[in-house]
DNA sequence: ACCTGATATCCGATC
DNA sequence: GATATCAGGT
């Protein structure tokens, strides 16, 4: 089939789509078609009759990826077997797996998640000593981030300390050692974590000249997708895959870069040219996403920032409603005025053209209480992954055990099921099982019944291999009375979560394969998987990239939370929630609201206190916001407002609703506890009976409101 | 000596 | 909700 390119794409989009040979850098503005011209250049690549398997996309997702190829095959009406793609940490372990050998590494290595990590982490500190009884010494997954910040941005861990967190350089000692001892202990049991997948492939490359040769040669095309976010030495591998003439294609957008907390550095954009400088530069400025008023505002987001992007978006003039700015009083507040404002979205666009964007996995708490209420039904990207729960991760650990029997952090996860047994026992009966010793083994299982079952059930899968699936049909039968007893609450559920883990696994013919996906890429989201429902998207904007709604609603606009309180007191941070910010906002295609609550309620003291509008909000011009007066009187204080705030009902006018509503239900207070409210005292009062304590006139900034 | 349950503290985004 | 530590039980 012959594609009509000259049609389909803008000179610059066709310009990047033809450009096959050497080096190119596209500049890809957010909604400038860039997913549409790498897909078209792929096909363009088929089209000509190049062979698949000699084109490397590296993105940013394996979603990414998929999509891509998707999109890709239906333009050419046939497959696209045989092209390589995935992220960087998916296409370094198929390497590595392949070659391991000769990197002298076991090929039945395991690869180490966040949580793993960390545990392995507090092993370490635990049996050396280390930070023993010192309660301000770092917890683990602080430990944890610095050690991988710092090889991330390959500086030294007093580097990173001076720079980061320097209230924590005076347990420098400390912390390279537990950092030393954390690799050492990665090496005895075959174990990887995500950086080291990258510096190993590096390290293949680098001294294994055939290997690198033979996957240059057969590697013709590298396309590498959100190049802005790749970080050192990603940076170097596309470099040592693609060769110094290589037919590489790098594809980002410097205003989108926000993963920089984890050493991604534009860095690799700008260098770009001086690696290659042959390359050829092809930028991607007309937005074919959002209306002019959406645009307007994204554009001002980026003049406020420091370091001046050469970059402005332009529409293709489509007119549309000016983005909006809603002010619920309070966080809970805002969760029903977001679904009430979802609720009239609904009228006019598809649920799954809406999505609910914010800063960290928890901002969403509130509002998907609502969501069940009302009886919506949403999917969430972002937060605590599938993978990460502890039930899946015993199951998972028993796989882990089968295929590499040195991982010794799977090992105790499995023999901490069992009762009476902790991490000394297991640790001794690890040792007991390396070195052979019988004698112990035998002690140990004749006091306890349900290690005996749990040791012959692992031997008994390792002596006869079997599918993933058959595998786990017989372990969670074993496991299930150890998940009761551990979830007496909520066991049931887990179990379902369990089932459908069989369900995925039943779709992988071998281990490896399946406990690699479940760590590089774990299934976005359980529950009732029904995918033809119409379904409402709630996102971290992390995860939101690359995507886009017809109406987007951005919530938690307030200092502390957007920009995160991390991010205030150091500048560059700032301008990475700038830049997050922006890319929030270029999410939405026609409608875009953003929500900035006068006031949080703080869990901790059981209060509400008042918030200020995040700084990004305040330098846009007034101009180009629609304010709504959602749940707020004009001319009150946000403290006050916070003070008037009540849980009957979210907005309409305020004042009224406010008092019929305030005289019936509970709250609680600090000191008298759980009370009826009585009546409701304008501005700022109200009358609640508490038991034991009768009538009192309570200010609502000391109350905490029930549903 | 080691395990288990209760209590206080803190909370970021990803592969 | 998870993690870290402490107190009490075997």
């Amino acid at each position: 089939m012959q594609l009509d390119l000259e049609n389909e794409l803008n000179p610059s989009q066709l310009e990047a789509v033809t450009t096959l040979q050497g080096p190119v850098l596209v500049i890809a503005g957010a909604g400038s078609g860039k997913t549409r011209t790498v897909v078209y250049r792929l096909a363009h690549l088929a089209d000509l009759g190049v062979d698949p398997e000699s084109i490397l996309l590296l993105t940013f997702t394996r979603k990414a990826a998929r999509e891509m190829l998707t999109r890709a095959s239906h333009l050419l009406g046939q497959g696209l077997h045989g092209v390589t793609g995935g992220t960087f940490h998916s296409f370094a372990n198929l390497t590595l797996r392949r070659y391991a050998a000769a990197l002298g590494l076991k090929n039945e290595f395991t690869i180490l998640d966040r949580p793993d990590s960390e545990e392995i982490v507090k092993q370490v500190k635990e049996a050396n000593d280390i930070g023993r009884k010192d309660r301000s010494f770092p917890k683990k997954n602080t430990i944890y981030s610095l050690i991988s910040k710092s090889r991330n941005k390959e500086l030294s861990l007093e580097e990173i300390l001076a720079r980061d967190a320097s209230h924590l350089l005076l347990y420098h000692e400390e912390l390279q050692r537990i950092a030393d001892l954390y690799r050492e202990y990665k090496t005895a049991h075959s174990l990887v974590d995500y950086d080291d997948l990258l510096f190993l492939l590096e390290r293949l490359l680098l001294e294994n000249e055939e290997i690198r040769e033979f996957l240059r040669y057969r590697q013709e095309y590298i396309m590498v997708d959100e190049f802005q976010d790749t970080n050192l030495v990603q940076g170097r591998l596309v470099r040592l895959l693609a060769g110094d003439e290589g037919n590489v294609m790098a594809v980002g957008d410097d205003a989108q870069s926000i993963y920089s907390f984890r050493g991604a550095t534009v860095g690799n954009i700008l260098g770009f040219t001086e690696v290659y400088p042959q390359c050829r530069i092809i930028k991607l400025e007309q937005n074919y996403r959002s209306t002019q008023p959406i645009l307007g505002l994204c554009n001002q987001i980026l003049a406020g920032a420091k370091e001046k992007y050469d970059k402005r978006l332009y529409s293709r003039d489509l007119d549309g409603p000016k983005p909006q700015l809603l002010s619920p009083l309070n966080d809970m507040t805002q969760a029903r005025v977001a679904l009430d404002k979802i609720l009239a979205l609904q009228r006019e666009y598809d649920l799954q053209d809406i999505a609910v964007l914010f800063r960290a996995g928890f901002h969403s708490y509130h509002l998907e209480v609502q969501l069940n209420k009302a009886g919506i039904s949403y999917q969430k990207f972002g937060g605590m992954k599938f993978t990460e729960a502890a039930h899946i991760k015993d199951v998972l650990a028993h796989l882990r055990l089968i295929q590499n029997p040195g991982d010794l952090p799977a090992w105790q996860r499995v023999m901490s099921l069992i009762p009476s047994v902790g991490p000394k026992t297991s640790e001794r009966l690890y040792h007991a099982v390396v070195q052979g010793d019988k004698g112990y083994l035998e002690k140990k299982c004749a006091k306890i019944e349900d290690l005996r079952d749990k040791l012959d059930l692992l031997e008994g899968f390792r002596t006869k291999p079997d599918t993933p699936y058959n595998i786990l049909e017989t372990l969670l039968e074993h496991y299930h009375p150890q998940l009761k007893s551990k979830y007496p609450d909520d066991y049931p559920k887990r179990q379902n979560d369990l089932e459908q883990l069989a369900q995925i696994a039943s779709s992988y013919s071998g281990l490896d394969l399946f406990l690699t996906d479940m760590s590089l890429e774990p299934p976005e989201q359980m529950g009732e998987a029904d995918p033809l429902q119409d379904r409402l998207t709630l996102s971290t904007i992390h995860s939101a990239k690359g995507l886009e709604w017809s109406a987007v609603l951005v919530l938690d606009l307030v200092e502390e939370r957007f920009p995160s309180k991390h991010a205030l007191m150091d500048a560059e941070a700032m301008e990475e929630e700038r830049r997050l910010f922006y890319v929030a906002c270029t999410r939405a295609k026609h409608y875009l609201g953003l929500s900035a609550p006068h006031s949080l309620h703080n869990r901790y003291q059981g209060i509400s206190s008042p918030a200020t509008p995040s700084p990004f909000l305040q330098e846009l011009d007034k101009e180009c916001l629609e304010e709504m007066s959602e749940g707020i009187t004009a001319g009150v204080s946000p403290k006050q407002a916070a003070a008037g705030e009540n849980p009957g009902k979210g907005k309409k006018q305020s004042a009224d609703a406010e008092r019929d509503s305030g005289a019936d239900g509970y709250c609680r207070h600090k000191i008298f506890g759980r009370g009826k409210i009585v009546q409701f005292i304008p501005p700022n009062k109200y009358k609640v009976s508490f038991p034991g304590f009768g009538l009192k006139v309570v200010i609502g900034d000391y109350l905490q409101f029930e549903e």
